[in-house]
This record gives C-alpha cells, sequence and structure tokens, in this order.
DNA sequence: CCAAATAATCCCATATTATGGGATTATGAA
DNA sequence: TTCATAATCCCATAATATGGGATTATTTGG
C-alpha cells in the first residue's frame, strides 16, 4: 500500500512513464506482457510501445520472445558488481562519516543477514584512531547484543523475531549482556517504543552505543545506524543530542529527506 | 569510438536524453559532475537539472552530496542478485534453445573468465538427453580444446592470446586435441580467418562442434555458441547449412537483429 | 569573516514533442 | 483456412519539454 504518492511536479512526464514502465518490468523480469502494463499504467498500447522502444534503444531492457521484456545486458553490465548492500554503503556513507565527525564517536550502519548483523558501513571521529574495535566492514556479528541489531530485531516481522528469541542461546559477552530470551523480547518492544536502542556495555565493558532505524518507502526497516562510545560512564546525560543528531541522519537516509529507499 | 550510432527514431527523445543521462552517470558512477555532462551531452543545464530530479524521483539515481550522484538504491534493489552473466544467459537462451531443436544438436553459450571457458547456457535438441555430456552449465572448461573456447582465445587481445599460448601446458584429452602452441596459435588464426571453430574430436572421440562468435557494439567478441553433435564421422558434410543457422543466431543476438550487446 | 566564483535551482513563453485513436500487419490458435 | 490477439505504424493535435536567463545556495580564496 502505498504513502502519500510523491507529488513532485517532476516536470518530465514522459521520462517518468517510460521510468515507470522500466520499473515494472525490471521488478518482476518481464513476466507481465505488454497490454496488462498498458492496463495498470493506463496509457494507450501505442505510447507503451513508443517507450518500450526507446528503453530498448537505450539498453535498459530487451526483447526476448513475443510478449517478454527483459533487463538488459548494457544495464547488466554498466552495473556490474554492484549489490543493493554495496549501494546502501556507498549511499550512506558520507552522511555518516560527518555524524561521527560532528558527534566525536564512530558511526555504524548494519543490515540483518540470517539472523546476523552484517556492518557495511563504519566511520570513526577525525583522525582518532577508529576506537570500538568490536566491528569491521563487511563482517557480521550477533544482533542479540549490539544497537543495531536490537532495532533490526525489534521491526522483524512477529514470526522471525519469535524464531530468532527460540533460536538462542545468547551468550554473555559482558556482564551486562543480555542472555534472557524473555528480557530480550521485553527489551525489543521497548526498543520499538521508544524507537531507538541502547547497547549500554553489553558488548564491551566500556562501549556505549546509540541506534535507530532506517525506513524504507513501504514502511519497513532497511537497516539501522549507530554511534558507539568508547567511554561509558555517564554518557547517558548526553543521549538526548546524539539521538537527536543520530534522528535527524536516519531521516535524511531514509524516506525523508534525499531518500535513498524507494 | 562509436559505430554508426542508431539512427533509430524512437519518438520518445526526452526519454532518451533522460535514459543517455542515467547511462552516463551510471557508467562512471557518477564521477563526473553535472556541468560537464550538460557539455558532453550539449544541453542546457536546466535541462539537465530537470532531468536529473525525474531519474532521481524514479530511484535510478541518487545525489550524495554537491555535484555527486550515484546509482539509486531502489534500482540497485530492482536488480538484486542479477549479474551480467545471468542476464546473458536468460536473454539468449530461448535462441539456443530453437538452434538446438532445428539443427538437432546441442547449443552451448561460453564466456571467457581467468582463462578458461565458462559455459552459461547449454541447451539440448528436443527430448534426446544431451548427447554432450561434457559440459553443464556454470562450470568451466579448458579453452584450447573447445570450439567456444577457441573462438574466445581467437579474438582475445593480441598479449592476452600470447600470454595464454606461453601458459600451457595443454593435456591432450583425445589423440587430436592440439597440445602444440604453434599449431594452436595457427589454429587461432584460421578461426579468426574463417570466422568460425570447429573441434572435431579433441575433447572427446565422438564429439563434434561448430562455434562462432557473439559481437559487441565496439566489435568486441563477448561470447561464442556452438553447435554440438555426438556422431562425429562425416559431420562436416553439413558445416554449410549448421553454420548458417549459427551465424543467424549469434546476429540475433548480437548488435544486429534485437542486439543484446550495447 | 566577507566577496567572488561556481553550481544548483527556478520560472515561463514558446516551439517542439509526445500523444493516442485507429488502421495495418504479424503471430498464434483452432 | 479463419479467427483472435498482440505488435507496429501513422499523423493531426494538444500537451509538454525546452532553454535563456534570473535567483539562490554553496564553496573557495583572500
Amino acid at each position: 500500500m502505498k504513502q502519500a504518492a510523491k507529488p513532485r511536479p517532476s516536470g518530465n512526464a514522459s521520462l517518468e512513464k517510460g521510468l515507470d514502465l522500466f520499473n515494472r518490468i525490471a521488478r518482476d523480469r518481464g513476466q507481465t506482457p505488454l497490454a496488462a502494463l498498458a492496463a495498470e499504467m493506463g496509457l494507450p498500447r501505442s505510447t507503451l510501445y513508443r517507450l518500450t522502444n526507446a528503453l530498448e534503444g537505450a539498453g535498459m531492457i530487451a526483447r526476448l520472445e513475443r510478449h517478454h521484456y527483459e533487463v538488459g545486458l548494457p544495464l547488466a553490465e554498466a552495473l556490474r558488481g554492484m549489490t543493493p548492500e554495496s549501494q546502501l554503503a556507498r549511499l550512506s556513507r558520507p552522511a555518516l562519516r560527518r555524524l561521527a565527525s560532528t558527534c566525536g564517536a564512530t558511526a555504524h550502519l548494519g543490515v540483518m543477514e540470517n539472523d546476523m548483523v552484517t556492518y557495511l558501513v563504519k566511520e570513526s571521529a577525525g583522525s582518532v584512531p577508529a576506537e570500538p574495535s568490536f566491528s569491521r566492514e563487511n563482517t557480521q556479528l550477533e544482533a542479540y547484543c549490539s544497537g543495531i541489531g536490537k532495532v533490526l530485531l525489534a521491526w522483524l516481522p512477529e514470526e522471525e523475531r519469535a524464531r530468532y528469541l527460540a533460536g538462542g542461546p545468547f551468550v554473555a559477552l559482558t556482564q551486562r549482556t543480555i542472555t534472557d530470551p524473555v528480557v530480550l523480547q521485553e527489551t525489543l518492544q521497548t526498543v520499538k517504543a521508544e524507537q531507538f536502542a541502547r547497547d549500554d556495555g553489553e558488548i564491551a565493558d566500556d562501549l556505549y552505543c546509540l541506534a535507530v532505524p532506517l525506513w524504507t518507502g513501504d514502511q519497513r526497516v532497511a537497516a539501522a545506524i549507530s554511534l558507539s562510545f568508547a567511554r561509558r560512564a555517564e554518557q547517558r546525560r548526553e543521549d538526548e543530542g546524539h539521538l537527536a543528531m543520530l534522528r535527524a541522519c536516519a531521516a535524511r537516509l531514509s524516506i525523508g529527506g534525499d531518500g535513498f529507499f524507494s
């Protein structure tokens, strides 16, 4: 269900129609015959036909057989080696770098993969050598003990979260690590209610971290970003400011400002 | 250097300009600032600006920072899991299936990867269980002894071919396998001159195979397709007809007919 | 810190361009 | 063969993109 369709009057209706058509073809890999698309889009066949031709000429799509279009080879070639994850990392890195620099902390971006958190971006403040060394880009960590992990778990679909919680055991990394599934479950509810997660020395004794979700256009949580501090003591007093900045950054990366997600 | 720019008067100049812009951004991952693109394309800034907006709105590109565009996340997501190779396989399979069925043989499509031939498509005629079982899709074989391999080697850039030939040894799979680099070199020249390669029992005693190249828009050989027959005896008498069909198929897959490449 | 330079964004009258109804042709089914 | 469906083409017209130039934002240099 689409949320408030962008009313951006871009000024190039023709381009928009063409791109819309391309999106439809790309998303279902050309399963839908052209006639059906014409109906969906409320456009006459002749128009669709012309658009299709232009898309084909540009290498965006290719025609296989009757009623069958596909993403074109030139496009695939141009995008060689690109994955959604690598792209998300590229797109978010500048903002995370600024965030880290502003807050004098380390900023992370992570996504959920196979019940683990994969860190796609790690940006540390200024010249400070990356203080929290628990993470590295493109490596995975357990979800239950990190801020990003808790955010991602909190917004997991109901059944998946239940499955995760039942899947333990949750090994203690510090005295504060949450190891009881019931407590973890409650914590995740709090995360969802408060719209952020806190890791207060649950990975390493002096590590403190705040995390917030990134939203997609269709109201899913696609990733989470966090700020990590190497000194835990009294860190909470600064939560408010740091959360505000985290949220501003999240808004910019989510559908809000520039809107990387659909 | 572009070869005879397609004069296809597609009827949607606006879409074409937008897609052209997208291509330029995608290909160099947004390295070129907008102003430079405007110059390249011979369009005023305001137009570029509008096009950029439309592309961004459709999720095709995203803006990172000043002067910095990037392929959009929605597009990356829509194309998740797609590689140029998988796409080439999808696009060419129907044509190869028809070819195999028409000729009562097995058709292959292969590309060069790390000095080996990777078979991306294997389609056998009708109900016949795949006769030549030397190959499987997505597996690699030595290049020097197969039809497809010889085609790909023949059109390799000069230095690469020299390096390959110096890299032996070339193990004999049958009595007929070419194992002498000098002979192989000569064979490749013949392939280039005749525009096709023949494997006459060089992989397995009774295996006969004809292969021709697939051309890209900029006159490179991107892949090769072949017809394999399980009975070698007297097969040559039918070469002419089979080559004609192979070439027709290659033309259709190359820039000719529908033109999957660029 | 300000000023100059550069890039991005916006606006609007106009001509260029896409539009879509409908005719025609190709393809596949019966 | 005939019918049904989809693809392709054509063209007068309305709608749309166009781009010159003004305005605003951002960066750079002094």
